[in-house]
DNA sequence: GATTGGCACTCACCGGGAACGAGTGCCAGT
DNA sequence: ACTGGCACTCGTTCCCGGTGAGTGCCAATC
């Protein structure tokens, strides 16, 4: 790949097809954008393009359809992000402000990502893993029952019920809360599990007590509540149109299983770099159709979780990168704000 | 509609349809169902049947389709709800078993009845209205801002921010704390509600307290909350075939806008009742395709929200009634202990 | 009066063929 | 290296006749 024009080719198939959705000629290609040149040397530049494996034709006589690898050169080196404009800008943020906690926030965020890129938004729940403990408090519901209510620096809050083997009162149960808040209280999980387990150790009459650590541990560490997303825009699926079990059968599935949906999106990358996956390159070659624009949000630009979408291979690459990494842009801003 | 015959025709006209997804003709009901009459009998009573407006004809030499009007006879009067088995009884049972909190409750229930029904499960989240106060936790975060947590009879937490005009010590929350409490604890939220407003009255001092009130209250009586619901399945819609952008495509609007869904839905029904809503009958013309099958749940069958499915109005309706019924139940039996 | 067998009729659903046209590859000329 | 010309491919569309499922009606039967 070393002419210049037959980039400016490919990307000039890219915009059209992913603009019309229709296999692109060599005449429609010199007259929408003004190559220069006529359709017959666009047409040489085309068969060394499929020669390649950048593009493909659907059959004898169609015309030309970027490819996986046709897209993913465009990615890397026909792009060039456009910043969003400053009325976007403030539409984001208005559409985000006045969020009232962790949840509402993650659900402004998908609906508004879904809206701004017309794809299927997904946002991961910030892990536990990496966020510290900011309060435990433990109310009695009745003397031998009560909830465990866990407050993480994300906002994210877990409760569990716990039973005890025996009765506790009041000021045993406000001795407790102060020892296992004094352990836990600004610690990262895994500390927070280790000194609660130390607690423990060095206090072996308390049964009660044993029973709510326990609890908190396993709460702690229950790694389900790692893989909490939220969906949203599933309605944009239905522009798939041809199509139907191939391609959104599978999606649905995945868009269910938060597991799958996790894998998919990848590994979360910190610091406004955008990973993109287009078709085949992703991990279930079911969604072999299906691309995914995901980045890494947090406090600080730490990755706590990953945010994105996920859609056809066809799409609007440079509008959709721009538009996940405004949006974790700004959740990650309001992570830092509380 | 008297005659009994005319009934059982309409009866296999529907079970047939619900089958085989396709026109049913005289000759196919005779064989498939002991009807013991000739073919020709029953096109007579098909050619009523049609005059009354249970059945229709796509076009002239096609067989009969049952209209809205048929399947809701068919459901008011020609079918019997089927108890589960004992088997998927204990299916339900096991897959219910395990739930650690609300959330996760709710999530297995959407999950289960997508599952047993094969169609979108929709689950409300109980409703804050009728719920009592359990607990309110204040929780310092800075000496001027603090983390207030509403325990609900439920097992629902709901948790709100608030920024103090004027710091607050420790001694002064936990009065605080207590006077809440003793002010709010076991009443309905609406009860809640005045008598905290009440403590304000009373005590025009704290500015401290004014402001905590202020964010619970408007917690409480902030109906957004009540517009939670899970949604599940959605992969069951790529069964419906034909019909994209009239059928699904308005659905799957629908179950992002959970208000839409909401009212979708209807009122919750309590007492084991399950409503039946069919095409048309519903208050979305966009959505006069689908069905939906419903009724109410909660603690001590006193319906606090709502739960059901939503299907195309071909469907098996006898199976999804006692699906939606079994779950329900078991749904308020777990309420019940909590 | 209800039921039935017979029969003509309708009409969606193929399958095949012809016309069309977008798009290509190649080649000779500039 | 680019371009105009040209033959060729092949999917799409339209038409058309055959087929068959299913109907409505009628006269005959129980």
């Amino acid at each position: 790949m070393q002419n210049e024009r037959r980039l400016a080719v490919l990307r000039a198939i890219v915009e059209d097809y992913v603009a019309t959705e229709e296999p692109v000629g060599s005449k429609a290609l010199v007259e929408r954008h003004g190559l220069g040149v006529s359709p017959a040397t666009v047409r040489n530049d085309m068969a060394a393009l499929e020669e390649e494996g950048y593009i493909a034709q659907p059959h004898t006589s169609a015309g030309r359809v970027p490819t996986d690898k046709g897209y993913r050169l465009f990615v890397d080196r026909l792009t060039t992000v456009k910043p969003m404009s400053a009325a976007e800008k403030r539409a984001i943020a208005s559409f985000m402000a006045g969020a009232v906690d962790l949840d509402d926030v993650v659900q402004r965020s998908v609906r508004l990502l879904s809206q701004l890129t017309r794809q299927v938004a997904v946002v991961q729940y910030p892990t536990l893993s990496r966020s510290t403990v900011r309060h435990i408090e433990l109310v009695a519901l009745a003397p031998n029952r009560l909830l465990a209510v866990l407050i993480l620096s994300t906002g994210r809050v877990e409760q569990r019920l716990v039973e005890l083997p025996e009765p506790i009162d009041e000021d045993a149960l406000a001795d407790l809360r102060n020892l296992i808040n004094r352990a836990a209280v600004g610690e990262v999980i895994a500390d927070a599990v280790t000194a609660l387990g130390r607690l423990v150790a060095q206090q072996p009459g308390s049964q009660a007590g044993a029973a709510v650590v326990e609890t908190l541990v396993d709460a702690m560490s229950d790694h389900r509540s790692d893989e909490r997303v939220a969906v949203g825009g599933t309605s944009n699926l239905a522009r798939y149109g041809d199509s139907f079990e191939t391609a959104v059968r599978p999606l649905l599935e995945a868009l269910e299983e938060h597991v799958v949906l996790l894998k998919l999106m990848g590994e979360a990358t910190a610091g406004g770099l955008v990973t993109v996956r287009i078709g085949a390159e992703g991990p279930y070659q079911e969604l072999a159709q299906t691309s995914v624009v995901a980045t890494g949000y947090g406090p600080r630009d730490e990755a706590l979780a990953t945010l994105g979408i996920v859609g056809p291979t066809r799409m609007d690459y440079p509008g959709t990168m721009a538009a996940v990494r405004a949006v974790a842009r700004y959740l990650s801003r309001i992570l830092d704000e509380a």
